[in-house]
RNA sequence: GGCGGUAUCGUCUAGAGGCCCAGGACGUGGCCCUCUCAAGGCCAAAACACGGGUUCGAAUCCCGUUACCGCUACCA
């Protein structure tokens, strides 16, 4: 408990790294920057069936992106590698090997569809489905024998048979398990690789890791790891439960819930600070009142203590709202380059739309704290960027029940072809004179405008749309408008 | 079924016996600002799962119930 504080992350390299793995490896970061420790990355390999070296990639990638450096680990060896439990598998035999030896652990021959029908058996009874120690009455003769014939076997720990385990947890704190409950867990498969609760005791001892900070799906399985701790002779860790994140119906957060990976978030338009500061909110709180803080800051302000108990169910409004503190803040230069991004990700526009970065980065200001992601900016500044604008059905409707509305568009046409400039402070104020002049609200002449020139009831400031189109265009569509309406009442008398 | 964990507004949470007829944030509703929508400002509705204890006093401690979650693999 006291010495240096080494942490890690420890994934399993099945998948893409999504929010639940992401968090539990934000918190380790964190309190690793914390206490000024050491941040490892292992990746935990050991099931060579599900293991992919694409899933490792996506969990560089995920991590870097959250900007969650890792101080040892795969590319960044460190006096404790190799990072990759696949190179470390002479450990784990030559510890199981030691067990055995010690007669704390012993073969198991029994089939796996044997013991998988067993379990089903046991639990059809209403029984715990406990391994039934068939093979520990083996004669350690017959046991010796048949393992030097060659025959495929696993290797149990033999788990005490009374007796407790406990330790008091950094975020829950004492916990118990009575022995009895726990069973002769398999520390060794058949095909000679180690199972989790093994290989992490193994490598997280010879890691000389301080604190295993962790999912609360892992708490029965500490106990297991305890007991094999102390029977290899190795001083455990601090454990510490954090708990998990649930999607909106309170069942673990998975693909059901949409977005789940990093990445589809980074896709989606989200910032990594906002994700980042998003996800350290969820299992854990500064004092209830300040909410925005950056990478450093918390790793400044996290602890252990501060972690809350309770499953946290992933607020997806929160994140949005969120994400748009991050991207208002963010330099006008930058919000445009997301949004170009974004939109040559999407092939959403021709690729002369992006030609001019200038021109980009004015819409981009037009439509200014509007948007909360990139992927809005098109919901504000579509009409730029076609010839024609086709107005929605409902603001359709809309201009068709406005019956002053085509003549309102066409001395509004008028005022702007004639204006001197197209200002926005002096097009509002003669566009605001000409509303007196012909005695209509200013906002009555301003929407059929927006809608002739947006297709939309909501745009930016309509002076801004102006300038945005250039007098040419912005003429045009209000004329055009109003001989579309015209047509329409006619045919429609008709 | 067994074992373990958790239980404060819809959601994330503050609260570690009196400061709480419970605070903040997201979301929701209203008002203001206003050319629309955002943003911003103001206001509002909204919670201590239930039942027993302990105590002068409990959201806070203990017990039980209930609910939810996790584990119960030769997955991690």
């Amino acid at each position: 408990m006291s010495g240096p504080v080494r942490v890690r992350f420890a994934p399993s390299p099945t998948g893409t790294l999504h929010v639940g793995g992401a968090r539990t490896a934000l918190f380790n970061f964190l309190f690793a920057r914390h206490h000024g420790g050491t941040f490892i990355l292992r990746i935990e390999d050991t099931d060579r069936e599900r293991s992919t070296q694409e899933s490792v990639g996506a969990i560089f990638e995920g991590l870097r992106w959250l900007g969650i450096d890792w101080d040892e680990g795969p590319d960044k060896e460190g006096a404790h590698g190799p990072y990759f439990q696949s190179a470390r598998l002479a450990g784990y035999t030559a510890a199981a090997g030691r067990l055995l030896e010690e007669g704390k652990a012993y073969r198991c021959f029994c089939a796996p569809e044997e013991l998988k029908r067993r379990r089903e058996a046991a639990l059809k009874r209403g029984e715990p489905p406990k391994y039934d120690r068939t093979c520990l009455r083996l004669p350690p003769r017959e046991s010796d024998a048949r393992a030097a014939a060659g025959e495929p076997h696993a290797v149990r720990y033999r788990m005490p048979d009374d007796g407790e385990t406990a330790w008091n947890d950094a975020v829950r704190g004492d916990v118990t398990f009575q022995n009895a409950t726990l069973d002769d867990l398999v520390i060794f498969r058949a095909d000679q690789h180690p199972t989790y609760n093994f290989a992490a005791v193994v490598d997280d001892a010879a890691m000389e890791i301080s604190h295993v900070i962790r999912g609360d799906d892992h708490i029965s399985n500490t106990p297991r790891q305890l007991r094999l701790y102390a029977a290899l002779g190795l001083a455990p860790p601090v454990f510490g439960h954090v708990p998990m994140i649930l999607g909106p119906d309170g069942t673990r957060l998975s693909k059901r819930h949409g977005a789940q990976s990093v990445m589809e978030f980074r896709d989606a338009g989200y910032l990594s600070e906002a994700l980042v500061n998003f996800m350290a909110l969820l299992g854990w709180a500064y004092d209830g009142e300040r909410e925005l803080f950056t990478l450093a800051e918390l790793g400044e302000a996290f602890t252990l203590e501060r972690c809350s108990k309770n499953p946290a169910i992933f607020n997806y409004e929160k994140l949005d709202w969120m994400n748009g503190e991050y991207f208002r803040a963010l330099p006008l230069a930058r919000r445009a380059e997301l949004v170009a991004e974004h939109l040559r990700a999407e092939g959403a526009l021709a690729p002369e739309a992006y030609a001019d970065r200038t021109e980009l980065e004015r819409a981009v200001a037009a439509v200014g704290d509007r948007m909360k992601r990139p992927q809005q900016f098109l919901d504000y500044a579509a009409y730029l960027f076609v010839e024609r604008v086709e107005p929605e059905q409902g603001p359709w409707e809309e201009l068709l029940a406005k019956p002053g509305a085509p003549s309102r568009l066409r001395s509004f046409a008028t005022l702007l072809e004639g204006a001197a400039s197209l200002d926005h402070d002096a097009l509002d104020q003669s566009s605001r004179a000409l509303a007196k002049e012909e005695g209509v609200k200013f906002g009555d002449m301003v929407m059929p405008a927006r809608i002739a020139l947006t297709g939309k009831k909501v745009s930016p400031g309509i002076f801004d749309v102006i300038a945005l189109l250039g007098r040419e265009r912005t003429v045009r569509r209000l004329r055009d408008m109003a001989d579309r309406i015209e047509s329409a009442a006619g045919a429609a008398k008709a």
